[in-house]
This record gives structure tokens, C-alpha cells and sequence, in this order.
DNA sequence: GCCAACGTTGGC
DNA sequence: GCCAACGTTGGC
């Protein structure tokens, strides 16, 4: 069961939106960068767990944890012209961006912030936490997700 | 709001 | 195919 983290905005869509959806399942549309949709398409799978990653907020950091419930398909944002994600070179003939579906597993107790996950010596290969990283879909180790669970 | 980092675009 | 300009990300 492979592992992966993806960021979002709270104040766009935050893991309280996530656990308020039918189904506590929603999909994570409005990815626009070939690398995080290559390792979509390629690499995520249904079953897979996610880490639910807060970014540009008051405490960034990991709230919760999700689950890939469909596997990538056609992000139908990329070609509405109304969506802050259009692309005008995305269609419905020839999608561009893919997205998935994710469910909510759980919200932690509280939020491991970066500023915690940065002091981890356990955790100093993360691409989070690499400089001017800016990926929005990245990949987790078993060894660090274990970690990271611990901290909570 | 600032700014470093980095991806994308487009002229040549 | 190079590379400067530009736009976006995201922590601070």
C-alpha cells in the first residue's frame, strides 16, 4: 500500500471540508504540474493512503489522513472556463490534468506541524522538506509515514 | 506582503 | 535548443 502526501489550501479546501462531503469523499481536482500528474497516473492506486497536507495557513502541516478511493481519471475542471484551474489547451477529446477521488480516514487529534516534521532526523529525506519544493503531490515512504503517525 | 525557488512560455 | 521573462507556490 504505497503513501503519499498532498497539499491543499484550508481556506480553499481543508480536511473539515473533506469529512462534510457525501461520503466524506470528494475529488482533488486542480492539479496542474506534469510531475504530480505523472505519479498520479502512473503511480497512485485505489487503497492507497494519503497524507492530508495544509499549506499557505497559520500552522502548515499534516491534518489527517485520507484514502485513494478511484484511481486518476480526467479533471473535468481543467477545461471549464469558469474554474480558477482552466487550462484552455485541456479538453473533454484531450484532458490535460487528471485527478482522483480521496476519502477521508481519519482527521488527527491535532496538526503535526512542519515546523515539527522539519526537526525529525527521521524525516530529513522528505520532499516536503526539501528547499523550494513545490510539488503538490509527492510520494512517502513506509518508514517515514510509521514516523509521522507516531508523532501525532 | 515579501521573496526565494522553480516551472513554463515564447522569442530568437 | 537556449534563456530571459514571467507566473506561481508557499513559508515566513
Amino acid at each position: 500500500m504505497p503513501y503519499w502526501l498532498m497539499k491543499s489550501e484550508p481556506d480553499v479546501f481543508g480536511i473539515d471540508d473533506l469529512a462534510q462531503r457525501p461520503g466524506q469523499t470528494e475529488h482533488w481536482d486542480g492539479v496542474r504540474n506534469y510531475q504530480a500528474r505523472n505519479m498520479m497516473r502512473d503511480q497512485m492506486r485505489r487503497g492507497d493512503r494519503v497524507l492530508f497536507y495544509h499549506s499557505s495557513c497559520k500552522t502548515p502541516g499534516i491534518a489527517g489522513i485520507a484514502e485513494v478511493v478511484r484511481a486518476a481519471y480526467p479533471d473535468h475542471t481543467s477545461w471549464d472556463a469558469r474554474s480558477p484551474h482552466y487550462d484552455p489547451k485541456s479538453s473533454p477529446e484531450q484532458p490535460r490534468w487528471l485527478m482522483v477521488d480521496v476519502r477521508l480516514v481519519r482527521k488527527f487529534r491535532r496538526t503535526i506541524s512542519l515546523e515539527e516534521l522539519k526537526q525529525h532526523p527521521g524525516l530529513k529525506g522528505m520532499p516536503l522538506l526539501k528547499r523550494g519544493n513545490r510539488l503538490s503531490v509527492m510520494p512517502v515512504s513506509a518508514q517515514e509515514w510509521e514516523l509521522i503517525l507516531e508523532l501525532e
